[in-house]
DNA sequence: GCGTGATTTATGGCG
DNA sequence: CGCGCCATAAATCAC
């Protein structure tokens, strides 16, 4: 009776094993929700009047100068930090939108693969 | 003013579609195949994208929300880990 | 209402 | 040193 109580379960062998990525790792100030007790990160979702505004700026230049990030931060009631992280965020995004989808170009021009047949998988 | 209002409710999620029941399975496998460490390398997501018939930014996604939703709930996802973890094991013992 | 793929805020590492 | 890039977390959206 070591281990192993009662041989007719031949379902699951299932070790909890918990690696270290299942750890939570970003809880910042945390928001209780009281009916289910489980509490969760904040996360604010901007109005989208500060969104329209970002845009604008954005579409004006990709890049925000120390002083016109500071400008913008007290205009729309966000933190400088807040103000740099969406450009960056908006910048990766420019670069998901402008890439080609065909982005082959490290393939080889023609492969060996001769036949136009008897391919499956 | 229309503009905004179509990209902030005409954006590409609108029409999302659920990816095929054989991508799903592909990345099912890779998945709990490497439950210790389910970052698959650029070059892994590249052959994922491609044997998925995906892009590799789906690919990353599917992986994103993969690892958070079975963290959240590792319990239920235990039928699916000992399903994918015996599939595995059929296949190793037929050397496929 | 839930499942799921995609998007939006936010973090940390590294150059 | 700060700042940008990048992969990613976590919450949320939208179908």
């Amino acid at each position: 009776s070591i281990s192993s109580s009662s041989p007719s379960l031949s379902k699951q062998q299932n070790p909890p094993v918990i690696y270290p990525w299942m750890r939570k790792v970003h809880i910042n100030n945390p928001v209780v929700n009281y009916t289910s007790g489980e509490t969760k990160r904040a996360r604010t979702a901007y109005t989208r009047h500060q969104v329209l505004e970002l845009e604008k700026e954005f579409h004006f230049s990709r890049y925000l100068s120390r002083r016109r990030r500071i400008e913008i931060a007290h205009e729309l009631f966000l933190s400088e930090r807040q103000i740099k992280i969406w450009f960056q965020n908006r910048r990766m995004k420019w670069k998901k939108d402008h890439k080609l989808p065909n982005t082959k170009s490290k393939l080889p021009d023609q492969l060996p693969a001769a036949s136009t047949s008897s391919d499956s998988s | 003013a229309v503009m905004i209002l179509r990209s902030r409710f005409l954006d590409a999620r609108r029409k999302r579609r659920n990816f095929s029941k054989t991508a799903t399975e592909v990345l099912n496998e890779y998945f709990y195949s490497h439950l210790s460490n389910p970052y698959p390398s650029e070059e892994a997501k590249e052959e994922l994208a491609r044997k998925c018939g995906i892009s590799v930014s789906q690919v990353s996604n599917w992986f994103g929300n993969k690892r958070i939703r079975y963290k959240k709930n590792i319990g239920k996802a235990q039928e699916e880990a000992n399903l994918y973890a015996s599939k595995l094991a059929n296949q190793a013992a037929q050397g496929v």
